[in-house]
DNA sequence: GTGAAAGCGCTAACAC
DNA sequence: GTGTTAGCGCTTTCAC
């Protein structure tokens, strides 16, 4: 049986209100007394009994305040329903979650969104916005006044956030290039590039990975036009539909973010779903519905549920830990989704 | 606040031990009160708090025996380290582990292996064996006398086995086929199949699916020939060999199971690497250093620690749960792994 | 500064 | 049959 508090109390003659004060840092012990405990606390290989802390910290319960733009956005649906399941699973041991769900990718938006969950009485945030300076000092704010935050599906770079819960973009894409790399299509690749925006870093690395990996593995291309969806279905498809009027050579569309829908029903109007390739990045209903009706080839996932589910219980482990943990980031696993394994 | 056995017990006008005989069914109450509080602990939506019942229930410690035949075959090794990582998430929860690993696949041995776990105290097993009668009988004998088992990666069939945690075989084979159909072979397929032994059900199952998806796909193919490698490289080595110079017009390789370093050695010494297609399943470490090689395409996965994990997440809940809950099958993903995902 | 004690929610041993 | 009580390991409050 591990070593309990209890015993360390009585190894050092002490009382366990002492060994507690020892163990937490909190003042009101004499120096060399404290010395004593840790000691011995050491020695003895003492690990705090998580049943013991859950059960005793239910007094202060955890609230986490989770911020994300997924109105109009299935992805992000995923996202929540790992937020809920960990939510579920954590609910006996005192944590609960609000969760503060906008559209779009307004600043003032989001930072009001999130100042205000943490106004709100939330102990820890998880956040999945947009990476820009202003957003980045609202969360040093929060951080500095005692307020840990994981930035979750999109990381927050150079800021003092607990940790990045998400996907590794770059692989993404290399791995999209990889496998079309193993199709070995016969003719060159004509290719048309459909991402979500030219402000998202994610897409960009997505972008990078995709075609550094078609250079490296020698697949000639010539990327033909690229154009952004806003995350918006009817603005991807008339762009879709203009590019492949304007350029029946394309051979192969890349959608590296939303708008799958719109991009794909131009393909299937213009009668092209047969002699085009088409790739996609995510798992929503609609993406595996075109899978399934032969648009889409395959697609690339990033196991959003997991990252929801992950950051929770990130978040919970740190505070079981006294803060003490510093977590390491979670990188979620590069999916790949062909029909037969949706 | 979630509502409590003490709340019950106020409102029913009864003690908290009345309470819990009550709700554990056991026996010393009278009919009409169990009814009562039956019906109290209905209106006021009781759930029991896990974190209490983990504190209280350390006193019966949870030990759980694990029977595997992974010696000399890697792909157990990620089984253990998903058994082990639950042992340490549940540790403080009074779970502990007793790994029982041995060497092959005879059936006595594996019956006096698993019947000795049971014999040594512990209060559950998972098993990872080969669905026969007599193995099918000693398990139902175990859960006939209290023990509840797990079958980990290979099912029991029509077994009294708590539940099935492992892979879909059928799913993976045709994984293997579709992910083949997308690389559209230029010419029709010349196979070899090297498969584990015809006698496992999960790998017939495997080939079953891959060769009715590629029949479905109308991916022409030509069996060319299919050995057993029993799990054994040199064997599946020398079959190799001997198959690639009787058949030089093979030009793909579906390793069904184990003897992927076998058959590859035997593919690369013939200098056939650039102009055979290696299909496999499983990702242990050879596998993905032949896919690095660039000798190996890809290969479908089944995420083995994740079923050691839930094989032992899931004990855990049933013990929780005062073994009512009878839980589900857990099916892991089936995962297509190339080099760039790996 | 330090010890003693109460309590988180549940279980089980022991009274009556 | 039923109530009472003593923990499980930890935190926190209140005395001294």
């Amino acid at each position: 049986m591990a070593v309990t508090i209890r015993q360390i109390a009585a190894a050092a003659g002490v009382s366990r209100g002492t060994v507690d004060r020892v163990l937490h840092n909190r003042p009101g012990v004499k120096p060399e007394i404290a010395e004593h405990v840790r000691r011995i606390a050491d020695d003895l290989g003492f690990l705090p009994n998580r049943a013991g802390k859950i059960l005793a910290s239910r007094k202060q319960p955890i609230r986490v305040g989770c911020f994300l733009p997924g109105v109009g956005n299935l992805f992000f649906d995923d996202v929540v329903r790992g937020y809920r399941r960990a939510e579920a699973e954590l609910s006996d041991f005192g944590v609960s979650l609000v969760i503060k769900n906008i559209r779009g990718y307004d600043a003032k938006t989001h930072i009001a969104a999130i100042s205000s969950l943490a106004a709100g009485g939330c102990s820890a945030l998880c956040v999945s916005t947009i990476d820009i300076p202003e957003i980045r000092r609202t969360v040093n704010g929060l951080v500095d006044s005692g307020i840990p935050v994981v930035a979750v599906n999109t990381d927050l770079s150079h800021t003092k956030r607990l940790c990045y819960v998400g996907c590794d973009y770059l692989q993404a894409g290399r791995t999209a290039a990889g496998l079309l790399s193993l199709m070995s299509p016969r003719e060159p690749l004509n290719l048309l590039i459909a991402t979500g925006s030219l402000n998202m870093k994610g897409h960009n690395e997505r972008i990078r990975g995709f075609s550094s990996t078609l250079r490296k593995k020698e697949i000639p291309y010539r990327l033909v036009d690229v154009f952004e969806s806003q995350d918006n279905d009817d603005h991807a498809y008339e762009m879709t539909r203009g590019a492949l009027l304007a350029h029946p050579e394309i051979n192969c569309v890349y959608i590296v973010a939303a708008g799958v829908s719109g991009v794909c029903r131009a393909i299937v109007e213009l009668g092209r779903q047969r002699d085009i390739l088409v790739l996609s990045h995510d798992e929503i209903e609609p993406t595996r519905r075109l899978i399934r009706d032969g648009v889409i080839d395959f697609t690339i996932g990033q196991e959003p549920e997991e990252q929801g589910y992950r950051a929770i219980q990130i978040l919970f482990d740190y505070f079981m830990s006294d803060r003490r943990s510093s977590p390491k980031n979670y990188i979620t696993r590069t999916v790949i989704k062909i029909l037969e394994n949706l």
